[in-house]
DNA sequence: AAACAGGACGAACGATCGTGCGTATTGTTG
DNA sequence: CAACAATACGCACGATCGTTCGTCCTGTTT
């Protein structure tokens, strides 16, 4: 390795770690309530360098996306492909997830959940990588729901509609969990279980 | 009406209005993102008269709850109850919520889904002022399937996982809708009917 | 050795934020 | 009539925001 590549891969850590820490801020506060100052503030360095590193805010908040993808990657879609495809797997997602939600990995919990509803109603870029994000799990929650369906699982269900239903209940265990309410990913993970009876 | 009520009344519909614009705004931008100098510029205010109303950014964001938790009750839980209790009103509460979320009377849609979300990781006043909003919303929805059940209805099940789960349904069927998923609404429309069967 | 590019910084900018002060207005109450 | 409380305003404050500029440092390339 010479010296290039360790120049180079500096400056895309430094990327990164700011945008990890950008995506745990973002999980609290809103990709919205994200700031440069803050970010440098927490980190130990200027604001302008942070700046100089990203450009606009706006492109800072879309690796606070991706960053928070990658996470999501990591803790609940990878380990996952250790179970064969179909309901195994499926079961793999939902449980890592329910995890993820119960032991956050972001200080805010699941940040989809809080990025998908802070933009709902808006327009934009970062809204675009977003709704990106949520097209990407939901396709991946299909395809397994569907290979499922070809073992003989959830014959009678529509796949969208069992996406659907998934996300929405896990979604509330993340926000109910976060309000202190103790039931509610007990609950959640009885409804799921139910689902996938 | 004499004209000390007049004056009271003025004051009293000036900060109804505020705060009824500031639920709107605040539906799509959230609680955080209300500013007295925008709220002000749209009603055609100074920024210290709408300060001076208010006091401090905390009160008018618990008045903007309060405010949207008055429109929820007036277009959604107010109509129902000509509905007999139980799975009657059960429905209309479930048909109402749709019909508001479809058809959206505060501009970003559900004022709940979009602050629960927002202040779930965080304390203070306002997050109390949401919680407590949504644990109203839940004894309400208990309420009536406990009464349905008393009537023969969703015996099988808990009352409280119900409401969890027609209020994760819903939720996610606003954000969905609001995220450009044609199918979001009919799809939760299918599950929440196949819950109440 | 010289020219170069990218990272990191301090400093400053215009804008906006929440808040406080002083004041004029208005209708009520002593 | 006088004292009063509640609006409503203009104005200014300190703080923070995103962004830009100039500069220094460092390692690469010619």
């Amino acid at each position: 390795m010479n010296t290039s590549d360790q120049r180079l891969v500096k400056g895309a850590r430094a990327r990164a770690t700011i945008a990890r820490h950008a995506a745990d801020v973002a999980s609290v506060e809103g990709l919205t309530g994200l700031s440069l100052g803050r970010l440098a503030a927490d980190l130990g360095l200027s604001k302008s360098g942070v700046a100089t590193l990203f450009g606009t805010k706006e492109n800072l908040q879309l690796a606070a996306v991706q960053s928070a993808r990658d996470v999501f990657i990591e803790h609940v879609v990878k380990p996952a492909f250790a179970e064969p495809g179909g309901m195994p797997r499926l079961k793999g997602f939902v449980d890592n997830w329910f995890a993820y939600i119960e032991e956050p990995v972001l200080a805010g919990g699941c940040f989809r959940v809080a990025t998908t509803v802070e933009f709902d109603s808006r327009t934009g870029p970062v809204r675009d990588a977003v709704d990106a994000d949520r097209r990407d799990w939901f396709a991946l929650l299909e395809k397994e729901i569907r290979r499922a369906q070809g073992q003989g699982h959830l014959e009678t269900r529509d796949a969208h509609t069992v996406a659907f239903a998934l996300d929405a209940i896990v979604a509330a265990a993340n926000t109910g969990a976060r309000m202190g309410d103790q039931s509610a990913i007990p609950t959640a993970r009885a409804i799921v279980d139910g689902l996938l009876a």
